[in-house]
DNA sequence: TAGATTTGTGTAATCGATTACATTAATTTA
DNA sequence: TAAATTAATGTAATCGATTACACAAATCTA
């Protein structure tokens, strides 16, 4: 019933100590190997299997890592997720999800109880760059719990960070857009508050600038990450004098939405309108009229942070590292802005 | 630096035991309230916060439970854990996630290394049904530890499962393309060996006697849950002497080659020929031909199996209760099957 | 005012492992 | 063959909490 085998079991069992068992089962040299073989034999008939938390007590090591993303049910970070379970789970690591619905008092609460939960490290998605969370990563730090911060990063000493380029994607949408020969493209940019987010805009910048576009600060549009906010955006941009004719969105969804708003109102994509749209949702690729977007290669991130995250765990009591791992972005061009004579 | 601050610190601080300051802080009536407070002021100020590690060792909970999953970066599952995530954090869970990428291997050692973790209960969606599990299912149950199957299950005694009903939704799909005035209706069946496929093909076999009209076991093809597999089956379907005018496929991704395929060769969706999937995948509403398709509420059935092992947990050492909850299917009707006359 | 209660804390065992430090028995050395 | 090694195992502390039991001081009872 209980079924509950401790070592202490089987030492009583074997008329030996609970210390001898302990030390068999770990191969220690110093036992006789007749009795290393005969606890060994026991303990298999016994169904003995060790009790992590006790371990776990004994060493200060839990053998699970928490990992926070403001949701999992989404293509990016579900392909994190499983990135980083991927790499920790043949090293004996757990993962132990937490969501914050970019809530910062959620945040703070995760790190939090996770702490309490003696995780060994923390690979997180850190939802606003602007609000101070000093205090709490610094509990972090103190403990020398090795943490990183993957995709959205906030620059902090002594913490990794594994993203992709979010400067270089948006300036090679941008410049893709140009060479389609679009004039004067909008942008669609999310939560400025995130790094992401800034970086992406501030390649689209560069890029207009580098071709000797003007940059108009009419043309980006703050959204959130909704199809309904891409038919609002473009709702708008049409009623501008001088309304664009190519949308580089920072999110597939937004960019879904002005695709549909711009079709109800007969307008031809690619043709008289192009549309680029970020992340790579499979559904990107999966509609009629596919969508231009940028692979931010979620599993490759996941099992760099993980990596990162090892690498952190060995070398701890060394120096301390700190790695800023940043992925290349790839450009999938698609029907929404591939026009043909320029193909 | 190490700052780690037990009851021992906080108890040396104050010149009292480490029992008097375990007591304080949980409240204990027997504690004077002066003593109480300057325990609980002291203990803040130390930053103090109790080691989880410690607690479920004594106690014999961890607050952990596990999550099996064939894969993670699915909408599907995703929004599952999502809903179970939901549910429990406030209950002070955390929760532990494994993928099995339907491997048998994989599935029995994440059971065993969840045990080992002295997990709480296991929440978990078996991946092949007629593999005898019956060994490892016993550990679980032996040792107490609430065992819930949500949508790929297995009967088996004491153990719960959440589930939706597959031959309603089945059923359901098949009666709708019926009523659209579809004459041959073929099905894209999945793994025969999951009772949700087996279950979805004997919904749309019973819709089909139940109509009149006769049963062809050559309109049955197995597939995978991958688009190249529909557009394969559409192939080999158009083959045939009497190819069918309608597809019921188990999955939406399938369902998605197989509309890629028929519009390739010519044939207009819905007119000439209807196509129905499941799992309402965002795409499947996002597509320009959107997909009619079945939601099985995996946020529901997230937060369906998540309730279960609470009771289950509040109810331990009383009563063995084993509850079976069953969701009900819904059919979203879209393009891809909606036929303007009969609107 | 002696005995009975109550109040508030301390002592020590416990959860299930590991491990530094004995300790005993066996073997080697000189 | 006595002393020195070595081999194999036992004893007990430890990780950080909880809690049954013990106990002294304060308060109540008659």
């Amino acid at each position: 019933m209980g079924e509950k085998v401790t070592i202490y079991d089987i030492a009583k069992k074997l008329n030996i100590t609970a210390a001898t068992v302990s030390r068999a089962l770990n191969n220690n040299p110093k036992i006789k190997a007749s009795t290393r073989e005969l606890v060994i034999e026991t303990a298999a008939k016994m169904n003995y299997k060790p009790n992590k938390l006790a371990l776990a007590l004994k060493s200060g090591k839990s053998n699970n890592v928490g990992v926070i993303v403001p949701r999992i049910d989404s293509n990016f970070f579900g392909s994190t997720i499983r990135g980083i379970e991927e790499v920790l789970y043949p090293h004996g690591y757990h993962v132990i999800i937490c969501q914050t619905h970019e809530e910062e008092k959620l945040e703070i609460e995760n790190i939090n109880t996770l702490l309490n939960a003696q995780v060994d490290g923390i690979l997180m998605s850190i939802s606003n760059a602007e609000i101070d969370k000093d205090h709490i990563i610094n509990r972090v730090l103190k403990k020398n719990v090795p943490l990183i911060f993957f995709d959205r990063k906030k620059n902090i000493d002594g913490v990794s960070t594994v993203t992709i380029n979010d400067f270089e994607a948006g300036y090679k949408v941008t410049k893709h857009l140009i060479d389609q020969g679009c004039k004067r493209i909008a942008h669609l940019s999310g939560d400025k508050s995130m790094e992401i987010y800034k970086d992406r805009c501030l390649g689209y910048k560069q890029a207009l600038l580098d071709n000797g576009f003007e940059f108009d600060k009419n043309y980006i549009i703050q959204t959130k990450s909704k199809v309904e906010e891409g038919r609002k955006a473009v709702k708008k941009l049409l009623k501008m004098k001088n309304p664009p004719d190519a949308i580089f969105s920072a999110s597939d969804f937004v960019a879904l939405g002005a695709i549909q708003e711009l079709k109800s109102k007969g307008i031809k994509i690619p043709e008289e309108f192009c549309v680029a749209g970020f992340s790579n949702e499979p559904f990107t690729r999966f509609m009629e009229l596919s969508i231009t977007s940028v692979d931010q290669f979620p599993l490759e991130m996941g099992k760099m942070a993980a990596k990162v995250f090892l690498e952190q765990v060995k070398d701890s009591g060394k120096v301390k590292i700190e790695k800023k791992v940043v992925l290349t972005p790839k450009l999938h061009i698609r029907k929404s802005t591939l026009r043909k004579n320029n193909a």
